[in-house]
DNA sequence: GCCAACGTTGGC
DNA sequence: GCCAACGTTGGC
């Protein structure tokens, strides 16, 4: 079992988005990057947990527990010639990219970045290193349990 | 909008 | 395989 924190941007999907979905559920497509995609193919399992990161907003920062729905599958957005993540490079035959389903648990406080930074034993969270754009983390143990007491 | 950091592409 | 050029991410 791993503890994950994957990144979305609200302006596409946000906690309150998929806190609305019948379901709680969210397919997690759009993964760009062969480090996340191979994270979600080789470590994820359902029922890993998952930290829900807000990106690219005012207020970037955690926003929600969640855990990881399905096991791995295409992400059909490859093939769509109207997404803005088609792949000419993708086919139906060996799919590039991959996708699992997120299963919102609850919507936590929002935990912005600079708190996440003012604590000591998150300081070698990957989200807070120089530099890290993935979109797809590995959390352990330790950091999970920092954070869950945050947020409450 | 800026810009640091990193990833990808493609010529050689 | 190298590496310059270009593209993307994402906080600020």
């Amino acid at each position: 079992m791993h503890y994950w924190l994957m990144k979305s941007e609200p302006s596409e999907v946000s906690v309150d988005d998929v806190a609305q979905m019948p379901r709680k559920t969210v397919p997690w497509f759009g993964v760009r990057n062969y480090q996340a995609r191979n994270f979600m193919r080789d470590d994820m399992r359902p029922g890993d947990p998952v930290l829900f990161y807000h990106s690219s907003c005012p207020e970037p920062g955690i926003a929600g527990i969640a855990r990881v729905a399905s096991t791995p599958y295409p992400d059909p957005t490859q093939f769509d010639e109207s997404s803005k993540y088609f792949d000419p490079k993708a086919t139906r035959e060996s799919p590039r990219w991959i996708q699992v389903d997120v299963k919102l648990v609850r919507k936590t406080r929002l935990i912005p970045l600079a708190e996440l930074r003012s604590h000591p034993a998150l300081s070698d969270m990957r989200i807070l290193q120089k530099g890290n754009r993935l979109s797809i983390t590995p959390v352990t143990a330790e950091e999970w349990a920092v954070i869950e007491t945050l947020a409450g």
